[in-house]
DNA sequence: GGGATATGTTACGTTACGTCATGTAGCCAA
DNA sequence: TTGGCTACATGACGTAACGTAACATATCCC
């Protein structure tokens, strides 16, 4: 996951080297100030005429970077995504356990959980924005779920047949649901109970070494 | 539930039944209207000028009744939602399949997948709106599922430790993350799947009179 | 220096929200 | 029948944000 970045705009067509070259502190001083203004006010409140201000940038040069607020927005978050938590370990009971909480935390922690109700909104309006942020945010993250669910079925903790897009699913879906539509807090105890439900399905005899207490 | 409404307004603070009475007709097809935007261009597109033009009416004639759009299209929302599906029946896992199912088709079938990221955003911006949503639609929905998974447990095919808003969510929460974030299509065998996978940690041996195949 | 591009400033066009003022239409009660 | 009250249509308005354009100036590379 290295230097992202979301269609970078070149006026008039040109990707051209002459000229004047933008200064990279600018584009810094325009995802930090978002970030900030998205942490606090979330995404519909977000102008971009406040984000220029307080980058210290006028409005034309936040356009000619990127062609959308939204666009934008999509960047300044996968500036603030999580790193990736160190190596996978454990069975694979642990391995979702610590995929659900980590993913817990991105969406308690981090501004994304103010700026995802505003950001599905414009995604159901814009195709692409739709398929940067699937392919930015949402595609890694299931690549790492996805690999560890089949690391548990090669060494036979989760049946053979598990069906892994329910899997992730089943994890992911209720905690998008709470903080999109219920707004429910999220339980503590969420991760695990969830894990637990997917372990009973799916789980072998073999995967017993499972950390669940009932 | 019978004849829903959201904060119907009445001017100057008066609740007046002196004066020339509303039009009911007006009411009507300002809803009527505001159903057929949405279905035709989602939420962020309806615009209370075109409601007004297709209704017939002025557009401070629907400020009059809904104080915003967001009210507005809850409740135009509310007239849609499919009835009561008769009287529950048949054993805990036969109930949840039959409102899974019945929670696709209202998510599919009805105008609800096209507005929902919309009024997301708006919930997220708006308690007042937020809470009158999660009253209206969410709390009776609910009510049902709750109700099913209680008498299970009543009858002993569910565990008497049944976690019950896990299993709503667990039901309910991937449709809802399929449909706003990762856009995948809902698969056809979703409710099956998603059932057995609740009966497989929360089904009692009573509950082996279940409608699952494998 | 000259060509090319970035940047700031300022202004603009567009759209939609939500409100207000005015005149008319329709109900009720005395 | 008359007066009071409210609904309604029309048209205009204020506000706010989006996104773009014009122009002068700054800064880079050759």
């Amino acid at each position: 996951m290295t230097q992202i970045t979301v269609a970078p705009r070149r006026p008039g067509g040109h990707g051209g080297d002459s000229g004047r070259p933008r200064d990279p502190q600018t584009d810094r001083a325009i995802l930090r100030a978002t970030v900030e203004l998205l942490a606090e006010v979330g995404y519909l409140d977000v102008s971009v005429a406040e984000v220029a201000r307080r980058a210290g940038v006028s409005k034309p040069t936040v356009y000619r970077r990127w062609a959308r607020k939204s666009q934008l927005v999509v960047e300044a978050l996968v500036t603030q995504m999580l790193p990736d938590n160190a190596t996978p370990s454990g069975s694979a009971g642990e391995e979702l356990l610590a995929l659900t909480e980590q993913l817990i935390s991105t969406l308690t922690l981090t501004p994304l959980g103010r700026v995802l109700p505003g950001l599905v909104a414009e995604m159901a309006a814009d195709a692409e924005l739709a398929h940067s942020y699937r392919e930015l945010v949402i595609g890694p993250n299931r690549s790492r779920w996805r690999a560890a669910v089949e690391r548990g079925i090669g060494r036979g903790e989760l049946a053979s047949d598990t069906d892994v897009d329910l899997v992730l699913n089943a994890l992911a879906g209720p905690l998008y649901f709470s903080l999109l539509i219920t707004g429910d807090p999220i339980d503590d105890y969420y991760a695990r109970a969830a894990v637990d439900l997917v372990l009973a399905r799916y789980g072998t005899a073999r995967a017993d070494a499972r950390p669940s207490r009932r």
